[in-house]
DNA sequence: TATCCGTGGTA
DNA sequence: TTACCAAGGAT
């Protein structure tokens, strides 16, 4: 009589099945990255789920060891302007999600002693936490039972669990009740599962072309069972960039960034030639505290606390 | 819930 | 070249 047996929903999909496999593929190719090392501890685990929301790997991979060099603990970072977690952000993208982490920071300095707190619910509470990351510190950092639903895990299920070849478009309750009732009983093995899950939908089970010669549980796929079906639901529209705002605030940001130095409205003005446009990214800028104005129209990265968010 | 929020690699 | 995609969160 196993654990797993009092859990008829964890049966039902044969998961219990598809823990072993899973695990010792991920214990065999996991790859070594910096933050998945015991020396990052819970803060580096937390930095690199901020800078991993919608940003490659690759890509973080060199801001996270400069980030992590500059501000070994969060109350290192909190010590610093909000600016200067902007401009070590550099090109990473999304650069309130460097705010966000600033904020964190702030809150672990000042509610938690410092220390990344362990209960979801707290790490939930923190600026730029959401759902995932709060499960995604608790799991890798602190070893807890959580569901972690990120896109890998989501795709991986869609196929494996589900016999599609895409998840919704938005994650559903369905799907967080099949994540739950999947999930291994004992906390060490769910932890193991969830970042195992999540590196097989990175490494293998790929949004476009996935490796399934490669799967450890390919033959237990119903998708692939299915004769892996194209999509059949309503196409996922992509977002547009050219043109839009987000462009326009990021050529405004850039230039704020490369400087230390108050910069000009005139200056800003040369990054965008549609007026109504460029003003209403700058507002915008400035109302998500990226940006702070100060008198005689110039501009820089913000020095000061907000007030609030 | 749909939309907004950056950036760059890949097929 | 365009379109898709990448460890989401906030509103």
């Amino acid at each position: 009589m196993t654990a797993t047996s009092e859990c008829p929903a964890t049966e039902q999909y044969g998961a219990p099945e598809l823990h072993s496999p899973v695990i010792e593929w991920f214990s065999v190719h996991a790859r070594d990255l910096p933050w998945r090392r015991p020396e990052a501890g819970a803060w580096g685990v937390m930095v690199s789920e901020f800078m991993l929301q919608q940003t490659p790997v690759n890509r973080v991979l060199p801001v996270y060891e400069q980030w992590m060099a500059r501000w070994p603990r969060p109350a290192d970072l909190a010590a610093e302007p909000p600016g200067e977690a902007v401009r070590a952000w550099g090109r990473l993208g999304y650069p309130r999600r460097a705010l966000r982490l600033h904020g964190a920071a702030a809150a672990i300095a000042e509610r938690h002693g410092g220390d990344v707190p362990r209960e979801h619910a707290q790490l939930l509470a923190l600026p730029g936490v959401g759902e995932y990351t709060a499960a995604a510190v608790a799991s890798f950092a602190y070893r807890q039972r959580h569901a972690v639903l990120d896109t890998n895990v989501r795709r991986v299920f869609a196929r494996l669990f589900r016999g599609q070849e895409y998840p919704p478009n938005a994650t559903t309750a369905a799907e967080r009740k099949l994540a739950r009732a999947v999930l291994p009983e004992e906390p060490e093995q769910a932890a193991s599962w969830a970042a195992a899950t999540m590196e097989l939908g990175a490494l293998i089970c790929t949004a476009r072309t996935p490796a399934c010669g490669g799967c450890p549980v390919a033959d237990r796929c119903a998708w692939k069972r299915a004769g892996s079906p194209p999509h059949a639901g309503p196409p996922r529209r992509t977002q547009s960039y050219a043109g839009t705002d987000r462009q326009v605030r990021g050529r405004l940001l850039e230039v704020l960034r490369d400087t230390n130095e108050p910069v000009p409205r005139e200056r800003l003005d040369q990054v965008w030639d549609e007026p109504v446009q460029r003003a209403r990214a700058l507002d915008g800028l400035v109302a998500d505290g990226l940006v702070e104005p100060l008198a005689g129209g110039v501009y820089r990265l913000p020095q000061s606390r907000p007030l609030n968010g």
